[in-house]
DNA sequence: ACCCAGGTGGCTT
DNA sequence: AAGCCACATGGG
């Protein structure tokens, strides 16, 4: 840990906890602490790195977060965990409008919706298709030590920076498959040429969703994921098989009624769907683990 | 051996 | 528009 120079602490933060931030299926980068119980991560956005260790705040519902970072600066990280927006807030509004949702904030109190890089989201998310967690983290690490850079070592091991564009876009899908990539080996280089040439999805989120089912490899589940961490889109609500499920146990809905669900997520919880989505889902995936 | 996982593409009704 | 099925891979 060497190449973890600064430290920032974040103090008395509400509505906070690393561990379900990290956990709740929103990004894959990271490895927690062994016997840190759920307390301490180490985790890599990019070329970044940091070690991020919770502790008990001042009062009841705060915490403390110190970070030791290899690259980026204060402004970055507190960015990217999302401290200006209030959780309290958001919580209290969707239990408002939609009681049954309490539950789910209860369990999941402290997440919140990273500020993801969108090249970073998108081949992540592509990954993700018919997959699972602890897998999609193996694929991401095997691309990362293939085609990115070292940026040092932690805990004994080499760590590697995500691929830019360009190397993987420059990547053969033979290689990509020896990785165990799988079939989404062919998504990954076709999505890295077409982010090349077309770059960040631009316009409303409806241009932004057009364009992103325009990638092989990426349907509406995707795009709603990629939307929702990598462009902020923030009334996104992707519904993978968890969502269904919850959404048929909580609410009534046929498994195949996707369109009525949307519509419900749009009418109940408005732009804050994505965020409902995320406690929905780590709720429901926690429980039935 | 079978079913599932933060599904999608492509083909057939 | 809706219903199939193949797709790589590894864990339960």
């Amino acid at each position: 840990m060497s190449n973890l120079m600064q430290t920032f602490e974040f103090k008395g933060v509400r509505d906070f906890s690393i561990g379900q931030i990290l956990e709740c299926g929103q990004c894959f980068r990271w490895e927690e602490i062994p016997g840190s119980q759920r307390n301490s991560y180490f985790v890599i956005t990019g070329r970044a790195a940091c070690l991020a260790e919770e502790s008990a705040g001042d009062e009841e519902g705060k915490r403390n977060l110190k970070l030791q970072i290899s690259d980026g600066d204060m402004e970055f990280w507190s960015d990217y965990f999302d401290f200006k927006t209030d959780y309290g807030l958001i919580k209290k509004a969707l239990a408002m409008r939609e009681p049954k949702i309490g539950a789910a904030l209860e369990h999941g109190f402290g997440i919140r919706i990273l500020h993801q890089d969108f090249w970073e989201v998108l081949i992540s998310f592509i990954i993700s298709q018919n997959n699972n967690i602890p897998r999609i983290k193996k694929c991401i690490n095997a691309i990362c030590e293939a085609y990115g850079e070292s940026i040092g070592e932690f805990g004994g091991i080499e760590r590697y920076s995500f691929p830019l564009p360009e190397n993987l876009a420059g990547a053969f899908v033979d290689d990509l498959m020896k990785l165990r990539l799988g079939y989404r080996s062919e998504y990954i280089v076709r999505a890295a040429e077409k982010f090349i040439k077309d770059g960040i999805p631009q316009g409303d989120k409806d241009a932004q969703m057009t364009e992103l089912l325009s990638y092989l490899g990426i349907g509406p589940k995707v795009a709603n994921c990629i939307s929702l961490f990598g462009l902020r889109n923030l009334d996104a609500f992707p519904i993978d098989t968890w969502v269904k499920k919850v959404m048929r146990d909580m609410y009534g809905f046929d498994l195949k009624d996707i369109k009525g669900m949307q519509r419900f997520a749009a009418d109940r919880f408005g732009d804050m769907g994505g965020i409902a989505q995320q406690y929905l889902f780590y709720y429901y995936r926690d429980k039935n683990l």
